[in-house]
RNA sequence: GCCGCUGUAGCUCAGUGGUAGAGCGCACCCUUGGUAAGGGUGAGGUCGCGGGUUCAAAUCCCGCCAGCGGCUCCA
């Protein structure tokens, strides 16, 4: 006698078991009609699935009573697509072997093993999508069976595919005593798939689908297993939506780093120079420099001091911190000494014997420095310092350069040289909880200004399983707490993730979205006991001893790089007045205008702003469009009516219509108060009123 | 690094074996125009690089380089 308890608190008695489908059926037609599954005591299920106890019933429909995609709805449509579309690929492609087929949050993959001489390719879409539209028409029930585990593992070994095996036995140790398959339709007659579940009541309730892209995988993740090919697609209930995901798709290209740095005339990738090193343009570096000296003024006010150091150290530099060799995969090669080079040459040496000399030492050389931490550590260890000159900060925009792999590499995201805004905090151990709090403030300081507020908080541990990290574990324990309470005091939610510590200490990471949804990390503030041990730092404390350091390393933009790559989404592109390179441009109605224009741009240049004059032949319409195109925050349309009142017409970006005329004189102080207060007081504010 | 896709003018792209195209931009000329493109003329390309097949290659094949999507990695 089952008691079922529904989500508005009314409780349904049934004589037997009975199925979630004749529970919505007994509520009514329309909804059972419009069920798509269930979720019994919160777990989502099939709809078919039996209640023979009390429990909880809420059932899932495509949209939610506030007419909303439901989750859980996209979620059970995406997962039966995938088995949808796995059975079209093997349809086209027979000798397929399915691996594993999971929903995202905006679709699904499938992982497939395909022999090898028949790959699948991006031209095989059409005929795969064919084959779905083919099985969604016959409007096949998934129908799930289970099997005892012993006589499912008999019937996949002789089945023979490794993968789902290995998925069987994965299933049994996490403590399934069954394994269940998904047929779609008749089981034993009609195709199936090993699965969890669960599913869709029949191929007909899914929508919309598109076979979206292909890449290759590695099994459980790991390089060294098989190589698998992933085929992403994603499914709607309409088609609808799913017009409606690919033109948000189309728009969020439009707002790309690399697609607006183009544009935009920002930065530049030069393959003759070397990929992944950015060349920043006139315009693109103004932007940068904004950047700085924003910084910059907020580590003066902080208590830093700012060096400078070379790219380069010698190599021993970085066997002491533990860069090389044990990082040599991340690194640019070693510069070797020019005397041991000409000597190796002459004796004829071998790739592998200059390898080997170079890592046991017996080779000098220098090293692109992959870090700055090193350095700063140098300068530290340069003069002997008392508790009482602690903390020393050490500031410096220092450009590092580590060897990404190739496809790892990203417009200005992902880069093998970059400018770090970083530091070194040389503290007592009692100083460190106050000095990562300072570090944590000043990333919100920058986040806030620029209106950055879609970002997540991210405490690095260190992996209990790992070897890659260095120093002792109860420093690491004393290093993840202090992390932690920081985090803790931030007041925003966080994650702490084992795995994600730097080698030689856990980190605080702000983490933000790009448009097409990965995730970089930008600021970061890392705890760090080990690398003051290993260059044997000290400072003199209050009972005339030396003392051991804490180190903290930060850098709240991360990298000017992926910092300005990130803004230039985060911006459309269209920056505030105080970093966009080309603050105003003034457009002359005809070349009658030209004089008075000229002496426009003059008055904003001397007032420090970066004004320009669109003096072409163009008509005003064509200056206007021009320069929204290039998304310049003003445009000051000057004609006679305008010289002779000695004012300006003004249009900001991306309003409709001009904000109306203006004095010269007003224009030049609003634009400058704009500027120097980073937009929180406005030319808008500066209007005269009416307007 | 792995799999797939892509690489043609400064930019965006068309061009399925027979001597290379468009739009925007650029230069010049006409136009002197008041709020999202007035008109004309012209310059500009060893079709990513190197091999091969062919009478003939942007086009077909092989190798490399680079970009894109994902995987893996990210001190």
């Amino acid at each position: 006698m089952p008691r079922i308890t529904l989500p508005d608190g009314s409780v349904k008695e049934f004589e037997s078991a009975v199925t979630a489908r004749q529970v919505a059926e007994s509520i009514g037609s329309r909804l059972a009609q419009a069920a798509v599954g269930c979720l019994v005591d919160g777990e989502l299920s099939d709809l078919s699935v039996v209640l023979d106890r009390d429990c909880t019933l809420s059932i899932v429909t495509e949209k939610t009573r506030e007419g909303e995609a439901d989750a859980n709805a996209l979620y059970l449509l995406r997962h039966s697509t995938a088995h949808v579309m796995a059975e079209a690929i093997q349809r086209v492609v027979p000798g397929a072997l399915l691996v594993y087929g999971p929903p995202l949050d905006t679709g699904f993959y499938y992982d497939i093993a395909f022999p090898e001489d028949r790959p699948l390719k991006e031209g095989d879409f059409e005929a795969i999508e064919a084959e779905m539209t083919k099985i969604v028409r016959e409007d096949r029930p998934f129908t799930r069976y289970e099997m005892e585990y012993g006589a499912g593992i008999a019937k996949l070994n002789k089945e023979g595919n490794k993968f789902k095996i290995d998925n069987a036995h994965r299933a049994h140790e996490a403590g399934s005593l069954t394994l269940s398959w998904y047929a779609t339709g008749e089981p034993g007659k009609d195709w199936e798939d090993l699965c969890r579940g669960p599913h869709l009541p029949s191929t007909g309730r899914i929508g919309a689908f598109k076979v979206m892209s292909l890449a290759s995988s590695y099994w459980h993740g790991d390089e060294n297993s098989d190589r698998l090919t992933r085929v992403y697609g994603t499914a709607f209930y309409s088609k609808k939506d799913l017009d409606a995901y690919l033109t948000r798709i189309e728009e969020a290209k439009k707002r790309d780093h690399r697609v607006l740095g183009k544009k935009l005339h920002l930065f530049h990738i030069d393959e003759t120079v070397g990929q992944g090193l950015i060349l920043w343009t006139q315009r693109g570096s103004i932007v940068r420099k904004e950047l700085q000296k924003f910084i910059a003024a907020e580590l003066e006010k902080q208590g830093y001091s700012e060096v400078f150091t070379p790219h380069i150290g010698k190599l021993d530099l970085y066997r002491t911190s533990g860069h090389f060799p044990y990082y040599a995969d991340s690194q640019f090669p070693p510069l070797v000494d020019r005397d041991h080079m000409q000597q190796l040459s002459d004796e004829g040496c071998t790739c592998a014997q200059l390898s080997n000399n170079l890592k046991v030492g017996e080779i000098e050389g220098f090293m692109l420095k992959p870090m700055n931490c090193p350095h700063h550590i140098k300068i530290f260890g340069s003069r002997q310092y008392s508790y009482r000159d602690l903390p020393v900060r050490l500031a410096e925009f220092g450009t590092v350069y580590r060897w990404e792999q190739s496809g790892e590499l990203n417009g200005m995201t992902r880069v093998r040289g970059f400018t770090q805004d970083d530091a070194h905090l040389f503290c007592t151990p009692e100083q460190v909880g106050q000095e990562v709090l300072g570090c944590l403030s000043l990333v919100k300081i920058i986040f806030d200004v620029l209106g950055m507020k879609d970002y997540r908080v991210r405490v690095g541990l260190r992996d209990p399983d790992s070897a890659k990290y260095t120093g002792d574990p109860a420093n690491w324990d004393k290093a993840e707490a202090a992390c932690r309470e920081a985090a803790k005091s931030l007041g925003v939610p966080f994650s702490e993730e084992p795995g994600e510590a730097a080698f030689y200490g856990p980190k605080i990471d702000f983490v933000v979205k790009d448009v097409i949804g990965r995730e970089w990390q930008l600021g970061t503030v890392q705890v760090d006991y080990n690398l003051p041990e290993r260059f044997d730092l000290g400072y003199i404390g209050p009972d005339n001893q030396r003392h051991r350091p804490v180190m903290i390393h930060r850098a709240p933009f991360g990298s000017m790089e992926r910092f300005c790559g990130v803004l230039i989404e985060h911006f459309a592109g269209a920056f505030p007045l105080w970093l966009s390179p080309e603050q105003i441009r003034v457009l002359p109605i005809s070349e009658k205008s030209n004089d008075y224009a000229r002496e426009v741009v003059g008055k904003l240049t001397a007032a420090g702003l970066r004004a320009t004059l669109d003096d072409s032949d163009n008509r005003v319409q064509g200056k206007i469009k021009a320069g929204a195109e290039m998304k310049i925050p003003y445009l000051l349309v000057v004609g006679p009516r305008d010289a002779e009142n000695r004012a300006v017409s003004v249009r900001a970006f991306g309003e409709e219509k001009d904000l109306g005329q203006m004095p010269l004189e007003d224009f030049v102080a609003a634009a400058g108060e704009e500027y120097r207060t980073k937009g929180k007081v406005t030319v808008r504010d500066r209007m005269p009123a009416g307007v």
